[in-house]
This record gives structure tokens, sequence and C-alpha cells, in this order.
DNA sequence: TAGATTTTGTTTATTTTTGATCAAATCAAC
DNA sequence: GTTGATTTGATCAAAAATAAACAAAATCTA
């Protein structure tokens, strides 16, 4: 294992994982923390990876405020669990929706190298894909800054040319008596132009937002074709969802 | 097993595996480590692998393309001179476009505190906007993940949609004799398709593109209105710009 | 076939890379 | 701030890879 192959295996675990330590690189590569700090300045000096006390991490918009990985950590678990469930029904060659929500976001990681393409309008899923294998379309419009995403009137006749085989979206609220609900008009709005263009959606939820509203309602449930949520749904509400005539995987 | 069987069977080992080390290939050849170095370092001048320490790998996975953040810092001095210059030219309530080139890019730090639109294809700009003052209207399209920018048709459509007072754009090169050249069709197109939606085109090119041809000829002078560049453009050549009817400044 | 030429293999010297040690720098918790 | 733990970079010796020098083998040629 000479510079070269540890470089590119330095390379390949930092783009995957986002992070990683000294500690962790040595053991991988079979040789030492000595040599792997050699390795990570090197690779720091020609702007491959950013280089942090302890490890290195993804150069990409890292740096930036491109990143809500904060926020996408709660119920980090449930969430990944979930994508892992929603990654399973992706086929090759799928043209697929990802909305802007924090759920949707950790579904990357489990698409990076499927040979899909993904049409989005959320900028963090952006970056994650920048350095994946998947094709990505970006939906254009004016930015909303607090939501990393882009929104809006010109976002939605983007979203309007194009069609895709499933679409997987996130929502704030839902229950069996109000349908779907968001705490914005904006997301709401993308939602209904994404399942306009879509042949099979999926509503990625975890089970603390089942039978919550918000402020805005703004679909039935027959906007969505498959619910996906975590394990700790409560029985009575599964079959409260199924009886309504809900598909749902957990 | 002369040269020629070895210099085909060491070419598909390397194509097949990657990398390959010395040792396995005078092993798998049936000859000394010697004659297998030799053979490398013949393949290697002719550029059909990369040598490493070791071994060998294929050409492809050893080019270590050079990312954005490093490229916007060659030259930073000059670029931010320049960008400085630009920021002067702006106004409050401007729509301007921005195009995803690196000097472009350091423009941001100039503007963040404006009122102002600002209309680009670069993820990079729109990164560095994030926190700003500045509304942001992102380009939609096919995401090109090397230049991390925004490109084709879609792309052109939607900037077509629009109209600025400004533009600021990058170029790979600039002659009196040839005009405007770039490394790549999707760059020249966009910038052609920037330029017919705006008042007032300022080009942003520090010194050192200045009288250098790219493979691209996409456009004449004329598709600019204002040159900006840096302090150590000779004498003689702002003179010859100048009598060309190039409004120049620096 | 003898002699010249090229290629290959072995040995040796040189260079590069690596890993261990340890003082200095940095960070985190108090 | 001070302390204590961790990380780092410098130094140096060991290991690995390379290039150089030269001998042996193969190939070519007259």
């Amino acid at each position: 294992m000479n510079f070269q192959n540890r470089k590119q295996l330095i390379l390949q675990t930092v783009d995957e994982r986002g992070s990683v330590d000294v500690r962790e690189l040595a053991d991988l590569l079979q040789t030492s923390e000595m040599t792997v700090r050699r390795d990570l300045v090197q690779l720091a000096a020609s702007g491959l990876l950013y280089r942090t006390r302890g490890g290195a991490m993804k150069v990409s918009m890292a740096t930036d405020s491109l990143r809500f990985e904060h926020k996408a950590a709660v119920n980090a678990e449930r969430k990944d669990y979930i994508c892992q469930l929603a990654a399973q029904e992706i086929r090759e060659g799928d043209v697929i929706f990802m909305d802007c929500g924090s759920t949707v976001f950790r579904l990357c990681q489990f698409i990076r190298n499927k040979r899909i393409t993904v049409v989005t309008n959320s900028l963090p899923v952006v970056a994650e894909l920048m350095s994946s294998k998947v094709t990505v379309n970006l939906v254009g419009g004016e930015v909303d800054k607090e939501r990393q995403a882009v929104h809006g009137l010109i976002a939605e006749e983007h979203i309007a040319r194009y069609r895709a085989n499933r679409a997987f979206m996130g929502v704030d609220g839902i229950s069996l008596e109000h349908g779907l609900s968001a705490n914005s008009e904006k997301e709401a709005s993308i939602a209904m132009a994404i399942a306009r263009q879509t042949d099979k959606v999926y509503l990625l939820c975890d089970s603390s937002k089942l039978e919550t509203n918000k402020y805005l309602y703004f679909a039935p449930l027959s906007l969505f074709d498959v619910l996906i949520t975590d394990t700790e749904t409560k029985p009575d509400v599964v079959s409260a969802y199924q009886k309504a005539g809900v598909t749902l995987i957990h």
C-alpha cells in the first residue's frame, strides 16, 4: 500500500463519511498514525480535503453554511432507518424528486453509488451528492436562505418540466383527520408541484410527526402513495392508517 | 516473453485492477523486479500509466483535479483587486448576473452587504452569499460536478427569463486577434446567454489571461462593455486594447 | 559460428518512505 | 488562567524501493 493507493482510499472514505479521524484511517490503511498525518497534510495542501485536529473533513462546501447536519441529526437513527427503507425502493435508472426536508437529506448517503437522476430544490442535497455517482438536476429560482432551498413560481415551473418515477418528500405534520400540513406555504406548494409530476410518491415521516398538525393544511393523504416511517410507531396508529387505505412501510 | 508481450499484460492488469505493485508484476510476468521497473518507466514515459513508488496506477485514478476553492486561491490578490473595482460599479437595487468563474467567485465577499439581487449558475457563489443580505436567484438545470455549476439547455432558458443591469463574467482566454475563448462549450454558451440578457457586461480578467487563447473561440470583444483587470497589465497591452475600442479599468 | 548488440538479472549504492520517540502546541475542562 | 489530555511536527533510525553498474544471457548480423 503506497501513497497513491492510500490517497485514493482516504479521499474515498472522507467523501463517503464526511469526516474521518487519524486513528480510524491508520487502522483502515494498516499503517501508522504518523504516515496518515503526513498523507493528510499533503492532501490538504492540494486542496483535496480539509484538515482538522485529529482527522480531516470533506472540503466541498463543508466550510460554508451549506450544511444543516445539526438539524438533520435530530432523531438521526430513526431517520436513517427510514431512509434505508426508502433507498431499497429505488431502481437503477430511476429519475427521482427529493424535496428539502431534513429526513430526505439523509437519504443521500444511501444513494451515492446508484446510477440515477435526482431532481431537487435542496441545496444541502446538491452539496452532498456533488461527489457521488448520481446525476443531479437542480431546480432553479429564488433561494430561500433559511431553508437552504429554492422555492417559488419559477421553481414550480421548473419542476413541471420534468417527470419522475418516484418522489421522496418530507412533511411537517400528518393526521388521519386533516391530511398533510406544513409550516410554510412555500414547502406546501413545492410538495404539490412535485407530486403532480411523479408516478409514485413516498412520504418519509418519522413517528414523532404522525398525528400532528401544523398551521397549513395543504393536501389529503391521497397525495402520496407510500408512507415510510420507523418502528417506534404505535401499533394502533399503524392499523388506523392501514384501515384508512394508506400503504405503510416500517 | 519479450517487452511487447509484457507491456500488453501490464497494461491489462493495471486496467483491471486500477493499481499494481512491482512485486506482483514480477511474479505474474515471471521476470525480475528490475525488468518490471524498466518496463514501467517506459510505459509511464509514453503516458500509458501512472508510475507510483512500488508500482503503477491507471492514469485516470491518479489525476487529482484541482478543486474550486483551490483554484479560487490562485492569484488571489490580483483577483481581489479586480473584484474591488467591480464591486464599486454596483448600485443598490441592481440585478446582476454572476457566472461560475473563480475570479467572479471572489466578488462575493465585496457585495455581501448590498441590497441587490444576484442571478447565478455557480454553486460556490450561492453558498457564499447564503449568509448575506443579497437576494439570490439560482439558475436551474443539470449540475456539472466538476465545475460546481449548472449548465445546459434548461439553464440557458432559465437565464433567458431574467433581465439584469449588469453581468460579471470570467473568461478563460482573451486576445485582440481572436476575441474571447473558453475551455468548454458549456461555459461559452452560458456566457452568451447571460450577455444577451444584460445591459452592461463586465469582464473580470486577471492580467495572466490577457492575450492568451483557449481552444474554443466563442465571441468577439464586443460581447462585453467593460474589461476589468489588475495593475500588472503591461502598458503596451493596455493601450493596444484601448486603441481597439475596449473600455478598460485597472 | 564469431562477434556485436540488445536485453535481462544480480549486486551494490542511493534515495525515498516509514514508524518510533519525544518536546511543543493545542484543546477542553475546571 | 491552570491543569491534564490529546494531537502534532521534528528528528532519526530502519525498511523499502529505486537507480546505477556490471555480468550473463539472448538475439541479431555478417
